[in-house]
Order: structure tokens, then C-alpha cells, then sequence
DNA sequence: GTTGAAAGGCTTACTTT
DNA sequence: AAAGTAAGCCTTTCAAC
């Protein structure tokens, strides 16, 4: 992906309702150009959508946890993510390595949630539940690291860029 | 929080960049009513701003890991937060019960890149890492359940409905 | 792939109820 | 708080380089 295409993105993520105007302005081309660029990236599926970031506090959502599971019998076919995935309360649902299976991040109006939620959770998947409470959160979903070139391969070096030294 | 105002939650949720003519449609008001609820939802903090959801494969960024950290030395001053924010590589960063101290996510191009990052980590905040390595992300960063009616039974309060004044 | 221009639609503010 | 109107800007498409 090229350096301007990076730019488009890390803006994009930044402020998801910048006009094609300012977006051409900062990478500095005509906003035919960059209009063309981001349908581009959109059907490439680079970029996925669009969304408001909203505050679970206010959403009445002020409990977050996460919860490890782990099957009951581990020779019974491996389905959580769908007998899960009518729960709303799940936000993420991650496949991971080490002793646990998933990792579920769920949030909750108040204590008495999470409890009938990880009671659901348990008969929904036939789990076990290992609950990591969040107390507060520092930050959330911040902006991927998009700059001049590519972290690590070294397929191409972008424009203007000097060494290929590794960034930090 | 009424009604009303959850429904435009939801649509800009969903999709960010609705306009206010399609808003306005779906949730049965004029433009410029949906247009003042959504300014004063900004203003309120409930919408705390807007981002394009990206593929972080596409991103080169294909490696999530979630890192549960804690300090060599607890009677040393507790800010890795603050101490941690200069590393790009982490995308959210929680303060938890438990065990650990904080549990990081953590996205990177490549093992090399992870290993980089987690000496970061411990030089950086003084600490040690358990690090559990995503293998797929089922789903991530569904919109959380905003519907008719607050989520448990009768005892929550909206926000805005506070007593006394409110700034702003 | 980039640029420029034009038509249509959207945003925003103001006014009215 | 909601609706209507108008001005200005943006989005989107089309043609040209």
C-alpha cells in the first residue's frame, strides 16, 4: 500500500466523517483523487466501515470484563463464537492460544449483569468462565500505527523515505 | 436517554457516516431535529466521535496479542499507562482486578515485531508480561445492545437525567 | 492515475410554530 | 423541542490530459 493510501487511512481513522475536501487538502491531492482512492480502499475491504465511537458510560454500559472460557469436554465440537453470538453483551470474541480457548470481551450495565451474562455464556457454549474485571480503562481503540512505510518488510521503500532502518 | 435519541445511537453506530437526511428518515424526525439531537449527543460525550473500522490484516498488522502485565516492583509508583502510551503497537490498555495490574492489546506485523514490543513493555514500565496470542478474531467490536428500553429492569438511570445542572 | 468542472445533494443556520 | 426554508459547501460523476 502506498504512502498516501496509509495517510487517507490514519486520517480516516482519526476522524471517520472528514469531508473528501479536508482529506484531499492533507495528503495533498485534488479531491477527485482522493474520493477515487478511498472507494478503492473501502472495496478492497482496507477500510470496513464506518462507525460513531460512543461512550458505554453513557450508554449505560459501565461494566467491562473479560472472560476466559473453556469447554466442559473438549472432544464436543468447537462452536462458542456462534452459540455466543446472539449474546449482545459481547463485544469481541478472540480464538487464542495458551490454556484458554476464547477470550470474550462483554459489557454490562452492573454486576448483576455480568452475572446472568456468564451464566449464559456457560450454558450457551457448555464452558467454563474465568472473569477479568475491568476497572478502568486508560485508553481504547487507538489509532494503528500508520506511517511512512511498512514496519517490517522490505518490499518497497515509500516516497521520501531515507534507511530502510526498522521504525520505532 | 430517550428513545429517540438511542435509535440515532444505534444508526451512527452502525454506520457512521449516515447522512442526516437518511437519519432523519429512519428515526421519524426532520433534519434539522436530528441534527440538534446529534450536536447535543456530541456535546454530551455520548457520541464521542466517528473512525473507519480497518482491516488490520490489510494494515500489516496480522498479529494480536493480549498482554496482561505487572510490576517487578509493586511499591514503585503505578503509572505504566501513561508510561506505555508512546508505543503505538498497543491499542487499548485496562486497569484489572485480578492478578495482573493491566491487560494490554496489543497488534503487530509480525513475532519479531511482538517480541520487539514486549521488551518495550517491560523496559518501559518496569514490568513483566504473560502475553496470550490471538489465532482469530471470531468477531470484534460489535455495537453494543441499544434498544427500546434501558438493559435491566427498571433501576437505571439515563444519562442527562441527572439531578441539578449540567455543564455545558 | 490525476485533474478540473458542473449538477445534484447535503449541511448548517435562521426563523417560525 | 420540532419543522421549514435558504445559502453555501460538499459529493459525485463525467470528460480530458
Amino acid at each position: 500500500m502506498e504512502e498516501i493510501d496509509r495517510a487517507i487511512v490514519a486520517a480516516l481513522t482519526a476522524d471517520g466523517r472528514l469531508s473528501y475536501t479536508d482529506l484531499a487538502e492533507r495528503v495533498g491531492l485534488s479531491v477527485s483523487a482522493v474520493h477515487q482512492r478511498v472507494r478503492r480502499l473501502e472495496q478492497r475491504g482496507v477500510i470496513k466501515g464506518y462507525a460513531a465511537r460512543v461512550s458505554f458510560e453513557a450508554m449505560e454500559l459501565p461494566l467491562t470484563a473479560f472472560v476466559a472460557i473453556r469447554p466442559f469436554d473438549p472432544s464436543q465440537p468447537d462452536d462458542a463464537p456462534e452459540r455466543l453470538a446472539h449474546l449482545p453483551e459481547i463485544d469481541s470474541c478472540y480464538s487464542v492460544a495458551g490454556e484458554d480457548f476464547y477470550l470474550l470481551l462483554v459489557r454490562v450495565a452492573s454486576p448483576a449483569d455480568l452475572e446472568r451474562v456468564l451464566q449464559a455464556i456457560r450454558t450457551a457454549a457448555n464452558v467454563t468462565t474465568r472473569t477479568t474485571v475491568v476497572l478502568s480503562t486508560a485508553y481504547e481503540g487507538r489509532p494503528p500505527k500508520i506511517s511512512a512505510g511498512p514496519p517490517t518488510r522490505g518490499r518497497g521503500r515509500a516516497v521520501g523515505e531515507g534507511t530502510g532502518s526498522t521504525a520505532g
